[in-house]
Order: C-alpha cells, then structure tokens, then sequence
RNA sequence: GCUGAGGUAGCCUAGUCCGGUAAGGCGCCAGCCUUGAAAGCUGGUGGCGGUCUCGCCUCGGGAGUUCAAAUCUCCCCCUCAGCGCCA
C-alpha cells in the first residue's frame, strides 16, 4: 500500500510514477483514491459537527438527570440528531470503504532506474557472468532424470497431477547438499535461518501480496481460513505484522526455508518435462527488514549474495533489470538472474530480488520506533532468492551432464556429499 | 473438538456487575536537583483535523438498544489454560 500522505500532499509525483506503468487502470485507481478521500473529509467535518451537538446535549442531560431529570424539550432535541447523523455516518463509512478498497490496489511506486517494457522480453540486462556452453548431445534435465531413475514424473502426474514429481536417490542429497551450501553461506553474511508457518490466514496474506494471487496462484485450504505459501518471504514478511521494530535494531536478516506451492506454474516451451516449473518446490529465500534509507543498498547486497552463488556453482548467469510491465504490484525495483541452460540455448529465470520498500509494511502494520515508542515511519522489506532447489538442480542436471548420462557433482557441493564427485544411474529402480 | 479465562494506548494493568464519555503504573521526553549519573520531585507523553487555550475519534471486529456504550444485548474473530485427539 503506498502512503495515502504522500497522495494526499504530492497527487502529481504520485500520479506521474503510476504513469510509467502505462496502465490507465491505476490512474483510475488513484483518482478514485482522491476523490474518495477528499469527499469523506468534508463529510467528516459534517458529522463531527453533528456528534459535537450530540456529545454537548447529552453531557447537558447528564447534569439534568442529578437535578431531577431533563426536561421535555431537551429529550426531543437529542432524539433529533441520531437521525441526521446516521445518513452522514453511513456515507461516511462508504466513502471509507471505497477508498481503501481502492487504496489496496494501486500498485507500489517505481524505482527510477526501473525501465519502461510491455512483458519479460523488455528486461535490460545489466550483467553477464560464465560462458554460455553449447548444447552438445545433451537430454532435456527431466528426461536426464530419469534416465537415471533420479525423478518420477507418470506416476507422479498420476497420483498428483501435472507439475508435480518424485525425486529419488542421491539427486535429493545433492538438493540437500543446494540447501545447506546456501544457509551457510548466508549465514557466514549475518543471516538467521526461519523455518516458517507454510500456510497464513488471509488477512496478513493480504498484507504481502497483490490481491489478484489469491484467485492465481495460492492454493486455500478448504473449509478453513488457510492459503498455502508461495514462498517464504510472505510468512516472514509477515511475522511482525502490527508491531514497532525497533530502528536500532535493523536490518534483520532472515533466511526462508520452506516449500512452495503455485496454482500457475505457466506451461509451453521446450523441454516442458521436468521440474523447472512445479506446483510444489523447495527455495532458500533471503529476506531483509531494513531502514529507509538502507534499503537501495542491501538490495544491491541481496542481488551480489545471489549472484554468488551461481558463481560458486559454476553456472553461467546474467542479471536483468526487470521492466515496468513484469515488475508486478509490489516491488518498486527487481532484478532477475537467469541462468544458461545448454539444452536450450536460452537464459531462464532462476532468482527474483525485489525491494518492496514500504509497500508490504505498510499492509502489515509495521512501523519504526525507537526504545518501543512508535515513529512515522515505515520500514522497507526486501526479499530475494538464494537458491530455488527445483530450477538449480534442473540447470545443474544440464550443465553438468556428461556424455554416459552420469551428472558432475560441482565442486562447491562436494563437502556436502561426502566427497562424492558423480551421481549415477541407480541399478536398483524399479 | 469440549470447557474455562481473556483481548483496554508502545508495554502492563483498573474500570464492565450498577451506561454519563478511558484512571494508574512502566517506559520515553523536558525541567528541577547533581561535578556527572542514578534516585527523588514537577510537568508532558494514543490517533485525526481545514477552525489547534478548540473539536472529533479510539477499549479485538461488526450489528443492535439508548439522548448517551469500554460498560447492556446479539453475532463473529483471535489468544491463552485445562481436557480430548495426535507425529
């Protein structure tokens, strides 16, 4: 939610932002937001002058009462205004309404630097790391997967549907050995490690996200009021919701731990089999609750943690900066590192950076204080992947293919594999 | 799931039976005192406003009764405790 201040003193800054999304929508949006506003003040002197009235006679009946009860006419008087002020105050609560219905969906402010672009086609790339490898005799990762009786995707889709799989044999360990590499390099950087709730009510989801993902993409738990997570940045983003950080005390650094579940996971292209796109899959998420000020900063600190680690995992990169058409509602500046994938000669997404600045805490109820006491002002939330088991290992499956089918292991992860250089077909499957 | 107790300002608590417009403490801020600090004392300290020595709003949420609701009635939400179930 942006800030209904900065609307009210700054409409023009406001509405030349929204413009660059080109979306007529939003300035509806914010118009709507305006007029709402403005008339609901002035309806609100109204009413206040109304209950001024009101609060007057009856602390006069008050006085009457001790005295032997209020007169005739002083009843009347007050049984008067009830009614007059009911109309207002019904407006009034409309008007409320209406506005912050439409206040929860305009879409956050953008970043300066955030380029002018209809879809992901129109993201500018601002780095480039490894050299792209060609494809060679390579299979598509899913097919790679089980051939080595690694994955299990018919019978998967059988009992579960497309998008989902059976991971087996030493692939999990090396998802696994992704995970543990990732915390402890997060954590060697001041980062705490969160397992979250996997499943939020849908008031603080709201909080976190555009409205549009309810219907989307989170799966709702039937017959309660649950949504399983898309990822753990909203559980964490959520877990100080109505509560004052103290501003000495940020950044606060987490690390997000948790499955994943999306309704939409897209669907055509090449090498469509596998688990690039899942309903379900596993991400070590890196979040951040920062200071104003800091936040620009630490999302250049979130993107360079990322980015390291694909490096450390020897796998070509480049980073774009994500274009006002798929930037989405919340982040008001995102970046996104695609990794090379040989089979398919193209860069996929393997990592979204976001900085959110005060978007998500405002929705929340978060605010910035110092010593327990509350401030003005709101602090910035920022979220990134480190690494999305699924698309790492899909990737991994590519790059690190050898001719007799057999996968690499990549130096980084040895330690965690106890040395093991090579996963190989498993003999046993059935 | 059942039973009970609760939800009051940044935090803790009183007020609810019996309706009259949120008392007190902690913390925080300022002043006094002090070489300095602590302690002590005094004052201030929820939100909003276009009229700012004024006015309105605020007691988990909503509806109702009433001239008037933290307080009475109804519905709902959440938390905790005990019991039940359970890896």
């Amino acid at each position: 939610m942006i800030d209904l201040e900065l609307v009210r003193k700054e409409p023009e800054k406001v509405e030349e932002n929204l413009q660059r999304r080109r979306n007529p929508e939003y300035l509806r949006l914010l118009a709507e937001v305006r007029s709402k506003d403005s008339e609901w003040r002035a309806l609100r002197k109204q009413a206040d002058e109304l209950r001024r009235q009101r609060n007057e006679l009856s602390q006069r009946m008050a006085g009457a009462k001790t005295a032997g009860g209020p007169t005739p006419e002083l009843v009347a008087e007050a049984k008067a205004i009830p009614e007059r002020l009911r109309a207002v105050e019904d407006r009034e609560n409309e008007l409320l309404r209406d506005r912050d219905a439409a206040l929860m969906r305009v879409p956050n402010l953008l970043d300066d630097s955030v380029p002018y672009g209809k879809d992901d086609s129109e993201n500018v790339e601002v780095a480039k790391w490894g050299e792209p490898a060609p494809p060679g005799d390579r299979m598509p990762h899913g097919d790679a997967l089980e051939a080595l009786g690694m994955a299990e995707f018919d019978r998967a889709h059988r009992v579960s549907g497309a998008g989902f799989y059976y991971l087996r044999g030493p692939i999990v360990l090396l998802d696994l050995a992704l995970q543990r590499m990732a915390i402890d390099f997060l954590m060697e950087r001041g980062f705490t490690p969160v397992i979250p709730p996997f499943m939020l009510r849908r008031e603080p989801y709201e909080g976190v996200t555009d409205l549009a993902d309810f219907g989307n993409v989170m799966y709702k738990i039937e017959g309660e009021d649950l949504y399983l997570i898309a990822t753990s940045e909203h559980p964490l983003a959520a877990l100080y919701r109505g509560e004052i950080l103290d501003e000495e005390r940020l950044p606060i650094r987490f690390i997000g731990l948790s499955y994943n579940f999306r309704k939409e996971i897209g669907g055509h292209g090449v090498d469509q089999k596998g688990i690039f796109r899942t309903h379900q899959f596993f991400k070590i998420e890196q979040f951040i609750f920062s200071r104003p000020e800091d936040s620009p900063k630490l999302h250049e600190e979130l993107r360079a943690n990322a980015e390291e680690l694909f490096r450390r995992l020897r796998i070509p990169y480049r980073v774009v900066n994500v274009c006002t058409g798929d930037v989405g509602t919340v982040a008001a500046k995102k970046y996104d590192i695609e990794a090379w994938f040989p089979r398919q000669q193209a860069y996929r997404e393997v990592v979204s950076c976001s900085n959110c600045t005060d978007y998500q805490a405002r929705r929340l109820g978060i605010r910035m204080g110092k010593a327990g006491k509350p401030g003005k002002s709101v602090p910035h939330t920022l979220n990134s992947t480190a690494i999305a088991t699924s698309r790492a290992l899909a990737v991994i499956v590519e790059q690190y293919q050898q001719p007799n089918g057999s996968i690499t292991v990549p130096d980084v992860l040895r330690p965690y594999l106890g040395g093991r250089k090579e996963l190989v077909a498993d003999a046993a499957r059935i």
